[in-house]
RNA sequence: UGCGGGGUGGAGCAGCCCGGUAGCUCGUCAGGCUCAUAACCUGAAGGUCGUGGGUUCAAAUCCCACCCCCGCUACCA
């Protein structure tokens, strides 16, 4: 099976921050989920480039847009880098391939007539060079919110795609298929408000016609930014080789931007007769220390931050973090530095790092770093339980559900060594073989949650493997997960904690 | 005003869709254990599940009304 996960394209002025990490975060999470699943996975993030304000900040730095692009692409790529991520692809929609392709998309809809030139109408603020929507301007009593200037009614050419015609097509797309928007909660809101009815959309501007994508055979008109950067997904597999990858499984993004996703995309899609997505994921917010994060406030989790938590805690307890207590649901999810030291210390260090380090150690102890011989099933239903419980969970983004059923097993597994005490069956000759088979079992579930890990914790699934002997290299969950693969006999390598402890 | 979200033991959350002993993590207290990163395991205390009504044999869970907080307005995943 193939399958095909993208974030958005991140916006090429900004600076990497927890926001673009986050969606990329759990972007690869889900990448390396399926590929040990043995799915053949394509896993695209990248960014938008053709913004006006992309050209002024250029000016304001002397460059040419271009190289603005560029030097700031660089800063996500090589975030991304560092972070680990494994995307297959960045797509930058300044390259050419992506250009050409969005030009190829915008004139088959010239064609059909999806997208036709009119005229646009609206409140116009002129400090800010932007319209705004009839509600808006009411509430601001027509005047602008940034200088209290009256807006000006003003009317240009535009083109404009025929979202109008697609409201009921969109009605019966969530309705027939309500996993296309996700969670739940997001795909009610995308129903009422088409249900309030849908406007065509202008998706061009004049202006600015040096950077960004001109409408084809009217060089006068430039795409509007967000329809060119919706275009990515499709733009990046439409070529021979990649085809096979459309549609894509799952789009991730904010819930900030699930109009345009849920929407306008899929709108235009059934216009261009293609495939729809699978599925459109709304996360929501990260906040920070019980503050939303703003500019004006300064206390926006950038890249600094971020580097200090990797540096103090590691880049797998950072994933794990985004992973188990982000905002993949409705609510928004707190980034507090004691939370997420509590974190590290009560689930990485105590309870799964020390369930490893524990049986490593008797292994080394009791049985000379040599993997006994199983000789009983004690935790083997259990095991069992707890690879179906993460699958159901992790094919459903249910990463919370997923993360609590493996630790579910690391109590449980900590629980039998209470249980089963080997300290005192090593002081007993006679229950030799009955350490043998604690031993066993032990050292299976430390491997089984090795492998269920993994996409959360790559580094730390591989370092089990390696203190455990059995080799940093993992094959695919069908295999990895039967219970009883661990060999006897298997030497172990140099124990040592996986997550030391903080305090 | 309208729309959306939230209100669950000291803190953070799950449960609510598909009613039926109120659960998890942290913290507190007590006990056990000693293999382990002073880690682990067991037990206890602590909640009128925002308020008031209603439906029901039974409601945190369904219905109605109300209260409080957050977002929808600056940046943004």
């Amino acid at each position: 099976m193939k399958f095909y996960v993208t974030t958005p394209i991140y916006y090429v002025n900004d600076r990497p921050h927890i926001g673009h990490v986050y969606t990329t975060t759990i972007a690869d999470i889900v990448a390396r989920y399926h590929r040990l699943r043995g799915d053949e996975v394509f896993f695209l993030t990248g960014t938008d480039e053709h913004a006006a304000k992309v050209v002024d900040s250029a000016a304001e730095h002397g460059v040419t847009a271009q190289q603005w692009a560029d030097q700031n692409a660089k800063a996500f790529q090589d975030t991304f880098a560092k972070l680990g991520i494994t995307n297959d692809d960045f797509i930058r929609t300044s390259q050419e391939r992506h250009k050409v392709k969005v030009q190829q998309y915008v004139g088959e809809l010239l064609k059909t007539g999806d997208v036709y030139l009119g005229d646009y109408e609206g409140w116009y603020d002129a400090g800010q060079e932007e319209y705004l929507p009839e509600n808006k301007a009411k509430e601001y009593e027509f005047k602008s919110p940034f200088n209290d200037k009256p807006l000006v009614r003003k009317k240009e050419k535009n083109y404009f795609f025929r979202l109008s015609k697609y409201s009921d097509a969109l009605l019966k797309l969530l309705e027939e298929r309500p996993e296309f928007v996700r969670p739940d909660v997001r795909r009610n809101e995308v129903l009422n408000r088409i249900r309030e009815g849908l406007n065509d959309v202008p998706i061009s501007r004049t202006g600015a016609s040096e950077w960004g994508i001109p409408v084809p055979g009217d060089a006068e008109h430039t795409i509007y930014v967000w329809i060119d950067a919706l275009f990515n997904y499709l733009s990046t597999v439409d070529t021979d080789e990649r085809r096979k990858f459309w549609p894509a499984d799952v789009h991730l993004i904010a819930k900030d931007i699930l109009w345009f996703h849920a929407v306008i995309w899929p709108a235009m899609l059934i216009a261009l007769k293609r495939e729809l997505p699978r599925q459109v994921y709304a996360h929501s917010f990260w906040i920070s220390e019980g503050q939303k994060m703003s500019k004006s406030l300064g206390n926006f989790i950038d890249l600094e931050r971020i580097d200090r938590y990797v540096a103090n805690f590691g880049l797998d307890a950072l994933r794990y973090f985004l992973g188990r207590y982000g905002p993949l649901g409705i609510n928004d999810s707190d980034f507090a530095e004691a939370r997420f030291n509590e974190v590290y210390n009560a689930e990485l260090a105590d309870k799964l790092g020390n369930l490893v380090n524990r049986t490593l150690t008797m292994i080394q102890r009791y049985r000379s770093g040599a993997v006994p011989e199983a000789n009983d099933k004690a935790l083997q239903a259990e095991a069992e339980r707890t690879v179906t419980t993460y699958h159901e969970r992790m094919s459903r983004l249910e990463f919370v559900g997923a993360l609590e059923a493996v630790w579910d097993f690391v109590v449980r597994s900590n629980q039998y060594v209470e249980e089963s005490a080997p300290w005192k069956l090593a002081k007993d000759p006679a229950k030799a073989r009955q350490l043998d088979g604690v031993l066993y079992n032990l050292a299976e579930s430390v491997r089984l949650i090795s492998v269920l890990v993994t996409p959360f914790m790559p580094a730390t699934g591989a370092g089990i493997r390696t203190q455990l002997g059995t080799g940093d290299r993992l094959g695919l969950f069908a295999e990895e997960t039967n219970w009883g693969r661990l060999a006897a006999g298997t030497k172990i390598g140099q124990v040592a904690p996986l997550f030391p402890k903080r305090t």
